[in-house]
DNA sequence: TGTCGGACTTGGAACGATCAAGAAGTCGCA
DNA sequence: TGCGACTTCTTGATCGTTCCAAGTCCGACA
């Protein structure tokens, strides 16, 4: 009581003070907030009236402690880099923390040593100040997720379990294929025949699953990929080369590229060379990032659902902090293709 | 005692189970932790030593009850818009969380409804869920710095109390003037002399204050302004109208703007006109966007030097908290100018 | 030898919430 | 009226850390 009575205003309000002033006990309080049907109806006005007067509002450090849990989801952030990778990664922190947040719980931003892909987990950890990670850095495998498992340490990765299908983790990704697919088959669909792919080095996973769409599409459509495709790094100047060498060797009408910095880079050859984009070449890129929107012409591109990325990411969170630990699905989902004036006009 | 050897394998070790190994008692571990000149070295080595074979971390929930004191920041983060705006404020969050983590501080994401600048805050606050706050929505008005000055709250803006020059709360901003004016005057040095300025409307204090930078070029350089400044709203086809009707009405050879979006727009139209981007029409812009550095050609921008900011946030926000509440001054850093391909060739 | 001071260590309390039981109040039914 | 069963509310302990004030140890000094 003395505490009480000797607060200074500045310190925020109590569950005590609560109680006192709703001249009921601390658990009382305490059930009004995390147990509304325990109470009488007129007890449980008394103190939400009380609660409402003083503004209260639960201590989360107290409340962290007792319950061993921190409301708390980390995620790890990548040095910046130059490359539209960081944009999407953008969108998709923003959808998190909007669907995080209508689950109760905030998002923690750290980061790591770039060259240890563990670096910074741990600490996070073993402080228990955060109850679960959510990872996205696996577009190079991803150690995390089985070091994770082993800490027996709730996450959700953003990405599948490329190197072990077997993994019973939960995982939530893009088809990256299936939006190829869709951008090779919206080409074919305009006439076009003879469709290039520029993607990345054949070590990358999510690369050879989004040559996949393509090859897929064309193969379906009974076309030949022979000497169509091709694998660089993932940067303008490089699908610039690469597309200068596929214009010479097998002049092809379109470019479906495995990103928005690729495409970018055919963009840029076909100006030098006077092809009209679109109308004599057109391209389709990969992520819809802010450059697709703003050059013109606009550039076609395949749009990751990162808004429903978060919102299954959070879900399984929901479901592993929930409950013991159940065996998660992964789940998959399928992005769509906006359209856009490189794609040019029917050919038909 | 029980509950130490009652301990499963999966929870974490506490510094009572530290003191029992090294053994001594809880205070002194805790001394070896927080204040390591107090021990005799032999029995901080020694603890230290069980510190580390245990990998023992202090719990933080433990930690931040005890201490008030939680060594998370708050960031609110807007709804996610087509912008540059948008890209500008991630680079500063990767700084921001590289430089907190330095100073012992973890980065706390949330959002609030995009109409009311309070909302989010205040919750964070009653919680005592995070120590401080970075206010990064300052670009129309800032009533979350009165708002949070009446609640003691501490926080650092990024963005200066334009409306309220008597504000004492510590404030962190790039010098957009100074920027716009390097923009004008590499302009200048090039030979230009009909140097536009397109803009943001007349309500945006950044705007403005860009826009008096190629104002004060202009003067000082003794050339006349009139009929060469257009404002308009933040997107590329603003940009796009407001170059048309300057270059039909005041026949200019050079453009700065107040954004890379505006820029796109002008370099759209230089296209449409059969203009040559440097060579007939120079450009510069505001951000060094994605989008600058991968249109083509390469658009010259004002870069805002957001790694020293977040270093001059978190700076300030070490003061605040350290120290009880002292007046802190605000800090006004200057952009560079990135040259590229647009800003053409020496006209003289 | 006894006492004093300084260096170091110790147990107890507190931070503010929740959990686990027990106490008080309410109701129905014989 | 009395008893059990159920609802409603209260009390004491606890989470893991740091703060507080008192305790122990040791050599030094008279």
């Amino acid at each position: 009581m003395s505490r009480t009575s000797a607060r200074t205003s500045a310190l925020p309000p109590t569950l005590a003070d609560v109680a006192e002033r709703a001249g009921v006990s601390r658990q009382t309080v305490s059930n009004a907030v995390n147990n509304p049907d325990l109470l009488r109806a007129d007890t449980l006005l008394r103190v939400q009236q009380a609660i409402a007067d003083l503004g209260y509002l639960p201590n989360r450090a107290a409340r962290n402690l007792r319950t061993r849990a921190s409301h708390l989801i980390g995620l790890r952030i990548q040095a910046v880099q130059e490359g539209t990778a960081n944009a999407t990664m953008d969108r998709f922190v923003h959808s998190l923390v909007e669907t995080s947040r209508e689950a109760g719980y905030h998002v923690l931003l750290f980061t790591g040593d770039p060259t240890d892909p563990l670096s910074g987990y741990d600490d996070l950890l073993r402080s228990t100040a955060v109850d679960a990670f959510v990872v996205t850095d696996t577009y190079l495998g991803n150690p995390q997720a089985e070091w994770l498992d082993s800490r027996r340490a709730p996450f959700v990765a953003f990405g599948r379990p490329w190197e072990n299908p077997e993994s019973t983790h939960a995982w939530v990704d893009v088809d990256g294929a299936a939006g190829c697919e869709s951008a090779a088959r919206h080409l074919l669909d305009k006439g076009h025949e003879r469709i290039a792919w520029i993607g990345w080095r054949k070590d990358s996973r999510i690369g050879e699953d989004r040559r996949a769409g393509w090859h897929r599409a064309m193969k379906q459509a009974g076309l030949p990929t022979s000497g169509l495709a091709s694998r660089v790094e993932d940067t303008v100047a490089s699908g610039a080369e690469a597309s200068e060498v596929l214009l010479d060797e097998a002049a092809p009408t379109a470019f479906v590229c495995a990103s928005d910095t690729l495409a970018m880079g055919v963009l840029q050859t076909l100006d030098l060379r006077g092809l009209r984009v679109g109308d004599d070449v057109a391209v389709v890129g990969f992520d819809d990032s802010q450059v697709a929107q703003v050059v013109r012409p606009g550039l076609s591109s395949v749009r990751q659902p990162l808004e429903d990325v978060a919102i299954e990411v959070v879900t399984a969170l929901e479901g592993l902090l929930g409950r013991p630990r159940v065996a998660q699905q992964g789940v998959l989902l399928t992005p769509s293709l906006v359209v856009r004036d490189s794609s040019g006009p029917d050919r038909r």
